[in-house]
DNA sequence: TGTACATCAGTGAACGCGCGTTCACTGATGTAC
DNA sequence: TGTACATCAGTGAACGCGCGTTCACTGATGTAC
């Protein structure tokens, strides 16, 4: 987990001298360490499964320091949010329609909710949270199902209206979504297989 | 709420003797409230959003009496969860399929989620909750797989091995959870409504 | 049918714990001259 | 360039609060005779 070593953090030696007041440089890249943090543990665990000190804990510090960089944990949520979801917008840009089916609907993605899909992790809680990571959301959402739109406009000229392929990309991120959650509450391996197999099969051509 | 006056609870008057020890009877049907009561407190505020107290005023009592009737709060979620599934499996079989979507898509089940799909308010929840509540969501899914592949099969014979019909009902099932899902999700009215319509147009033929 | 006693559903106080947040403090960083 | 001082990132103790759970107690219910 931690596989970065930050000057911030002192060793435990009983020689060493303690290092407090990091630079402003130091700061930024705190920041960014507990918004990486949280973004994976919340997808975790949720919202609710991850306290302050935990996500403190992962980014190298003590939780005191917590309210420097952020004005209460929905701000943070807010921001963890946002991050998770243009991390996988970039993915899902890099490659063709199918081939993201594939990598979306995949055992690998399943069994790793904490770098995955925002939400197919927070998807049903996020309803719930206030309204900074609502809208967070919604805009990379709306984002997401125009770029979906587009992307499958030009390799069927003239298939239909504008509006239809907006009503394909938005049913098929629903399908997807819906797979991924239901595949992850399963406690069925065969099952949860044959989920991700079906909505596999349902998607490419349909 | 508390539309149900029950004997065992006893009103505050000053001149009123208190009723305790109530009957197997009584007691049976304090169970029933407290499971109804935690199966719409879940759907609408999350496992974690609830707290036994919240559960048992809910249900007409203190929350002392909780542990004569559950052995921990996750034993109230497994049977609030199945509750739930239950009802909405009869509501599903009690009208055809075309009916059951769009009943499902309308904006009376987004804006009830208390009243409404299990999977769609619970889903990523279930995923890290203990062995109970899973098993329990994984069974009830499991029929509802069977029951709407079976219903699909006679409609359209021949239309393909049997497990093209499992397959169709997964991935159904699947557009379904993940449309309402985000529906519920999203902070925008119209974009909620118009992903309710596109997962809706997405179904009945498809 | 009546009496004596055990059971147990529900109450309300109490427990320990973890959480989000606050705060006094430290001392290197950043700035003003 | 050097010095004096203000700033502020991070620490660790402390706060109040709500939670899940336990427990002594009450007194009507249920049972044994």
């Amino acid at each position: 987990m931690m596989d970065v070593i930050h000057s911030v953090k002192h060793h435990r030696g009983a020689s060493e001298e303690r290092i407090m007041r990091a630079s402003r440089e130091q700061a930024a890249e705190s920041r960014e360490r507990i918004v990486a943090a949280a973004s994976r543990l919340f997808r975790e665990r949720g919202f609710d499964g991850v306290g302050i000190d935990a996500i403190m804990q992962e980014a190298g510090m003590t939780h005191g320091g917590f309210y420097r960089h952020f004005a209460s944990k929905e701000g943070l949520a807010a921001e963890a949010v946002a991050r998770g979801m243009d991390a996988a917008a970039e993915r899902a840009a890099a490659m063709p329609l199918d081939k993201y089916v594939a990598a979306y609907l995949s055992r690998a993605h399943r069994d790793d909710p904490g770098g995955g899909c925002v939400y197919a992790a927070l998807g049903c809680d996020i309803a719930r949270e206030g309204p900074a990571p609502r809208h967070a959301m919604t805009e990379r959402l709306r984002a997401q199902i125009e770029r979906l739109a587009a992307q499958a406009s030009p390799a069927a000229p003239g298939a239909g209206p504008r509006g239809a392929h907006r009503k394909r990309a938005i049913a098929t991120i629903a399908t997807l979504v819906g797979a991924l959650t239901l595949a992850r509450a399963v406690d069925d391996a065969a099952l949860s297989d044959e989920i991700l197999a079906a909505a596999r099969a349902a998607l490419p051509p349909a």
